[in-house]
Order: structure tokens, then C-alpha cells, then sequence
DNA sequence: TGATTTTAAGGACATATGTCCTTTTTATAA
DNA sequence: TTATAAAAAGGACATATGTCCTTAAAATCA
């Protein structure tokens, strides 16, 4: 099957013709590494499916520095969530940190399917549901573990991460310094 | 108007025929403070908004402690997502810091209101959005900011809270010990 | 390819935060 | 109300993490 309908059909059932009729709403999109699917200042027009590749999601935080809250691996969407949502300039930029395949569809034809189908609203809601709770084990890892504690969970819950993303991009996700992390990454090693 | 239609058409527009209709789902029930309304353990079966009053949500963390993962304040939902949503055991516990009056739902009807209405149906992912916004800024205050940064923050956002709740618990919502916090408010009586 | 820029590693020291206590204050129950 | 328990404050010291560097390695571009 179809690896984005087998996606869906995992978070809510959807029919054949409700997924078909819905598929001219989403166009292909290719980004090569250093690409950016959303830009930080602009309204957030699009979400999309991650047929393939890795992106990060980044902020400036008020340290005069940026804070990448997010990677996005295949086989999930991504969006800049509030500016999406509330239709406001996004204060995220979204890169590709490799070559990526996505499959992109704009806030209006969104809106659209929700209106006309049940089964895309409860899509939208279980998604959405499911997003809550990646974030919220996000939270309970920052407040309660150890810079060494975070890497290790990290290693081992998104070893591809590690590989494929910048030492310092890591660090700031699990909200420490590369100092640190070099440390942590040099106690390991032993 | 009634204050848990206002809460409603906030989230998403609601007719007053639909609003009515589902009234017979949800019951009033009372809390004395120390009252839990979700226990660990048990699967979730309610959804409760909080009419007046304040609850706490905790769960054990790996370091035989617990941890405060928020404080639900009046004219706001609470439940234990993850087990209400997956209907699973709760990891959470949920338990009133104060007298408490709760509009209580169960997980069957509320997806009886989902299945038979569009008005609904968008109210639940609009409010599962602004949850997810919610979550999402608190896990950036963990990440980046400093013990007293994030207590300001918190005397600021949310000073009911500050009064209200315990020490130990404004301590472990932060992410800090209850050491750090006693030196944080000795250097802010300064 | 070689030159330039960016990223990572790690030394030396500073600081924030934690751990382990004891004492004081506040809440709870008999 | 008094006795008991729980919570909060805070001293002394330990440790994790941050800041500010310099050097080494890797990536990028002309």
C-alpha cells in the first residue's frame, strides 16, 4: 500500500475514495540539504508528509542564539505548528538537513477537507493528539534527566539523529552547550 | 452567557442547538482540595472542564520522586491525555490543590458527540491544538531558560499558581530542586 | 585543489544547581 | 488546643554545567 495511506490508516481509518479524492491537494515537493520548507517571519501556509529525509525545526531564542526543537525523520508530518494553526508569522524555520521528499498540502485545502470529511477531521484530531503527547514526553525528558541521561535517551530512541544531524544542533535540543555535550559524548566513548 | 459555552465558542464556533444538545452528557461533580479527580494506574475515562478551582497533574519519575507537570486553573479541560486519549493506565495522577467544581464527561460520549458532529469534532482538534501550543512553550522554557528565569516567568504568567500551590510542587514543575527555589525567592525578597 | 569558513573538541576556571543535612515554620489530626 | 507530621528555609559542601578560550578537524567554495 500506498506508504502515505498506510500512514494515515494508522492514525484514523479513511477510506479508498476519501483518500483518493483527496490526493489532488498535495503536491511533491524536493528539498536538498540546507533547503528550507518554512521560513521564520513568514505565515506558515503549508504542512507536510515526509515521504523521505530529515529536517530540523530551529528558533532564535532570547540568548542571541538558535535552539532546534525539533527533527523531523520520514514518515511523519511536519509543520511550523503555532504559525499553521493560528495563521501568524512563524517564529520557526523548518530545513531539510538532507535530501527530502515531501508531500506538501496549503492551510485552505486543509481547511477544506475538514469540512467535507469526517474521516480527515478525525485525522486532524488524532494527529494532532499524538503530536501532545510526542511533546509532552519532549517536556518530562528536558525537567527531569540529566544532560548524560537525554543523550543516552536519545541514542537510543533516535540513533539516526546522531548520525545525520550537527553536534551543536543536538546540543541545543536537549537544551544544553556543546561543551557539555562534548563532554558527555568523551565520557561515552571510555 | 453560560461560561463553558464562551469557553467553547472561543476554541470553535458552536450553535446554541448543538451546545444544548450535549449538555445531558456532562455531570457537575465537587472537589475538596486533596480530592484526586484521575488516579495513576487507572485507565482515564473523563474529561473534565474545570468550572473553578485549581488541580495539579504529577507522575512518578525514574528518581523516586514526583513530578508536577502542570497546574490546571479554572476555564480550561483537564484529563490525563495520554490515558484518556489511548485509553490506556494513567501514568498521572490529577488532584484538586483547592475546592474544585468540574463539567465532567466520559470517553464514550464525547465520541458520540464526535461522531455525530462536525462543530464538535472541530472544537476537539482546535482545543488538542492549543493544547499541543501550550506544551510547546513550556518545553522551551525548560530548554532555555535558568531556574530564576523560569520562576519569574511563572510569577508573571501565572501568579495564581505561586499562591496556590506548594512549594515542592512549583520547585518540580520548573525542573528544579527545592534547594534552588528557596535560594531563587531569598534573592527575590532582596 | 587550496584557501577560507564553519564546526567540533577540549583546557581552565566560574557559577548554577544538587545533595545532605538541621532548624524553623506551617499544616494536620487526635 | 496540643502533639505530630509535613513543608519550607537555609548552611556546607559536591558536582554538573556554563563561559571563554585555543586548537584541531571538517565542510564549503572559489
Amino acid at each position: 500500500m500506498d506508504q502515505f495511506k498506510s500512514f494515515l490508516q494508522n492514525i484514523a481509518p479513511i477510506t479508498d475514495t476519501e483518500f483518493e479524492e483527496a490526493q489532488i491537494y498535495f503536491k511533491e515537493l524536493k528539498l536538498k540539504k540546507g533547503d528550507c520548507f518554512i521560513e521564520q517571519g513568514k505565515v506558515c501556509k503549508h504542512i507536510a508528509f515526509i515521504k523521505k529525509g530529515t529536517l530540523k525545526t530551529f528558533y532564535n531564542n532570547d540568548k542571541s542564539s538558535e535552539t532546534t526543537s525539533c527533527f523531523c525523520v520520514e514518515n511523519n508530518f511536519t509543520t511550523s505548528y503555532k504559525s499553521f494553526i493560528l495563521q501568524t508569522p512563524s517564529a520557526q524555520t523548518i530545513q531539510a538537513i538532507e535530501e527530502t521528499e515531501l508531500l506538501v498540502i496549503d492551510f485552505e485545502s486543509l481547511q477544506k477537507l475538514y469540512a467535507k470529511s469526517i474521516p480527515w477531521q478525525n485525522i486532524g484530531r488524532a494527529f494532532t493528539e499524538r503530536e501532545y503527547l510526542v511533546m509532552e514526553q519532549y517536556a518530562s525528558t528536558l525537567n527531569n534527566e540529566t544532560a548524560k541521561e537525554k543523550y543516552l535517551r536519545l541514542l537510543k530512541e533516535q540513533p539516526t539523529i546522531i548520525q545525520k544531524a550537527a553536534i551543536k544542533d543536538i546540543a541545543s535540543y536537549l537544551g544544553v552547550t556543546t561543551r557539555t555535550l562534548s563532554r558527555i559524548r568523551q565520557e561515552i566513548i571510555k
